[in-house]
DNA sequence: ATGTATCCTGTAGTGACTACAGGAACAAGA
DNA sequence: TCTTGTTCCTGTAGTCACTACAGGATACAT
């Protein structure tokens, strides 16, 4: 037989391969969000191409958004094989709502701000009518 | 001499005239947003009109998305009388730039989310497009 | 006098990391 | 072989802006 094939990488290898910080890694470790990966004799952690792919799958979820929470019921549906593609779209179609949510008042957050900085005249004496505004009621 | 014009209010007062949590009126005077008001005989908070004001101020700052940092520099400017029109306007510009670009982040988000969800055919087959793209690269 | 509503302090928990300190292991060059 | 520098280890604490609770004190109405 031939060696295995899977290819094995530290945790400075796994981080520079995923874009994913290696304290955030330990993290995940702690936080039960990634499994346990093996060790080396000196104690050192070893990642194969499988931990490659579920990192990658974190962080492709959080990149959307999706809390640590909502990632791992994703991913223990996933694991289980137990999952249907409606609660999938379910779960997508609630969070993409929130989001849409975010946006919303971001964007009343973001008209106020411009019409404060509009009519302030950027000028050099102390009156300033954002700071009155913020005061009003 | 005739009593005070100034009404004082309880802690729960404040609360309920703002809109902003006991708790969290507490939290702002340990960390400083607020100064620390006069206490009756028993111990209770004491606040006036110029504390409604303070506390308004902040907690529409907060709505607008402030930090309490930002905030914090807002008022000090505010109270030291030390600052121009130019200034306010300066922090609301870069204050304003943060939302718009955490706003075409959540757009992209959503836009991803939706493709998402519009390919997956919510069938009740383990297959998923979504998590099909997730584990993707 | 009694009940209950409000308040007090101090501490700990939340989410998702990030930043150390202090030490062990490894890889490469002299 | 020795040294040097890099990477890694654990464990703890800090970040932000709150929120929640325990265990007690005070205030007010009946």
């Amino acid at each position: 037989m031939e060696a295995c094939i899977v290819k094995s990488l530290s945790i400075g290898g796994l981080s520079e391969k995923t874009g994913v910080n290696i304290e955030t890694i330990r993290y995940y470790e702690r936080e039960n969000i990634l499994p346990k990966p093996s060790r080396s004799d000196g104690g050192r952690r070893i990642y194969n191409n499988e931990d490659v792919r579920r990192l990658n799958f974190v962080h492709k979820c959080r990149n959307l958004g999706f809390s640590l929470r909502e990632i791992v019921s994703l991913m223990s549906l996933v694991d289980t094989g137990n999952f249907t593609c409606k609660q999938v779209h379910e779960l997508t179609v609630v969070h993409v709502k929130e989001v849409s949510e975010k946006i919303e008042n971001l964007k009343r957050m973001e008209r106020v701000l411009l019409e404060m900085a509009d009519r302030c005249g950027k000028g050099s004496i102390p009156d300033c009518p954002i700071i009155d505004s913020l005061f009003l009621e």
